[in-house]
DNA sequence: AATCCTTTGAG
DNA sequence: TCAAAGGAT
């Protein structure tokens, strides 16, 4: 046991040393800070695919936090396993006096942290908590009665209206420097140790780019084009600041600051309506009879639909873990409506493949496709994927870069046919939500 | 005791 | 940015 009084400054979605709420607080401390990082067995044991990239992108990007500290002459403790258990080792370990974390949303955290928090407790060790990854997070944007919003457009109107240069303003790190407890370097993990491979796929750069931004209303569409940011992984991982993005979306773009208004919306969903991990935010919805034949959904993830917009999309994300947006919204709409397969089935694969997959993003998304989402789409709009081709890459360069077989007798038929699916789903959906409406109206 | 001005701290 | 606390008169 190590006897110096110190605090702990736990790294979870906030994997970077600048402009960080509860690294900053840390430091503020009276006691010197060793910073933590856990490799939760919990989470990486059930990872299907060895290769899985954002292990990867985490060990590396974790790797580069504790060079920095230990050019500093400070040190990061990581530790693989069960955050519960590494607790109790680290209690152990040092005299630990104050923990420090940012919040973190998902039911799972939630779960994790109330433990972790009580745990301490029985020690009496404080468990400080800040909000870090989103600009205004749980009740801070609600209607005047408030009750929360489940429309977007209100919600960004109060949003903005919220928003003060004050709530952008960063969060010092680097002054504080000294404030890191001064000790030897600390043993660190390397991927095959933690039983992970190399992906061999490229990270895209933190770095915002301003072009990009300037221009995203007339590029976003166009999945040629390198017309989206690609920041969902590092505000994933919170490798990019959220204050230091919405500044500079203020002050560049508003269409793009609304996208990430939508963030923001959706991780107040999932705080307030944690069912929704689930079941449909709109419950007649779950009505709703899925046909969800397996060998149908099989050719959809391996990207052998026929349809080519949606066969490129799958298999982009299949190969390098990111699928643009637009293609996003066809192949998801491809699945729930011209396959009648139930959206959680796309959304559990898409949670598998994509880098930047964030549980509140990816499930609102969802749930918006298919219809049964707060403000979703209308469930008889259903995405005609021949003529989104058309629209949206009608030089066929986006789908021929995924699709190499496209034109060839290799190249899949159709598995359906547009107008019968079309059909089909508008009649699925009338009976499922009919069958609610009785339902709730003998009550 | 009341008011005005400056400083501090919040997210 | 804003409101509360503290200090000065």
């Amino acid at each position: 046991m190590n006897s110096e009084p110190i605090s702990i400054f736990w790294f979870r979605r906030d994997l970077r040393l600048e402009d960080n709420a509860g690294l900053h607080h840390a430091l503020k401390s009276k006691y010197p800070v060793l910073p933590l990082f856990i490799f939760d067995t919990e989470i990486l044991d059930k990872l299907e695919n060895r290769q899985d990239a954002r292990v990867e992108f985490i060990q590396k990007t974790v790797s580069e936090i504790a060079q920095k500290l230990k050019k500093n002459g400070s040190a990061l403790l990581v530790k693989t396993g069960n955050p519960e258990v590494v607790f109790g080792e680290v209690l152990q370990e040092y005299n630990v006096q104050e923990v420090y974390v940012n919040h973190d949303y998902e039911p799972y955290a939630c779960q994790r942290d109330e433990h972790i928090e009580s745990l301490l407790s029985a020690k009496n060790i404080p468990f400080f908590t800040f909000k870090d990854q989103v600009i205004f997070e749980k009740a801070e944007v609600v209607k005047e009665d408030s009750k929360p919003y489940s429309v977007y457009t209100p919600y960004r109107k109060k949003w903005e209206a919220t928003l003060k240069p004050f709530h952008l303003k960063a969060y010092p790190v680097l002054k504080y420097t000294q404030h890191f407890l001064k000790t030897e370097p600390l043993p660190f993990p390397d991927l095959k140790s933690l039983g992970f491979e190399p992906a061999g796929i490229k990270f895209p750069s933190a770095k915002p780019d301003v072009e990009i931004i300037r221009q995203y209303e007339k590029h976003r569409d166009f999945p040629a084009l390198e017309g989206t940011t690609r920041l969902g992984l590092h505000l994933r991982f919170g490798t990019i600041s959220i204050r230091k993005l919405v500044a500079f979306a203020l002050k560049e773009n508003a269409v793009f600051l609304s996208e990430l208004i939508w963030r923001e919306f959706f991780m107040q969903i999932l705080y307030h309506f944690p069912e929704v991990e689930t079941q449909a935010f709109k419950p007649a919805y779950d009505n709703i009879k899925w046909r969800n034949n397996e060998a149908e959904f099989q050719r959809w993830c391996k990207g052998k639909t026929g349809f080519p917009l949606v066969d490129a999309g799958m298999r982009q994300m299949n190969e390098t873990g990111f699928m643009h947006n637009r293609v996003r919204m066809v192949t998801a709409s491809f699945l729930v409506k011209h396959l009648l397969i139930d959206w959680r089935w796309g959304e559990a694969y898409f949670a598998e493949k994509l880098l930047d997959y964030d549980l509140a993003a990816n499930n609102g998304n969802w749930q918006w496709v298919t219809g049964c989402g707060c403000d979703a789409a209308p469930y008889f709009r259903i995405f005609n994927p021949e003529s989104q081709l058309k629209k949206f890459d009608s030089k066929l360069e986006y789908v021929k870069k995924w699709l190499p077989e496209l034109g060839s007798t290799a190249y899949p038929k159709p598995m359906v046919e547009h107008a019968f699916a079309r059909e089909r789903c508008l009649a699925a959906y009338k009976k499922g939500l009919a069958e609610k409406n009785q339902a709730v109206s003998y009550i």
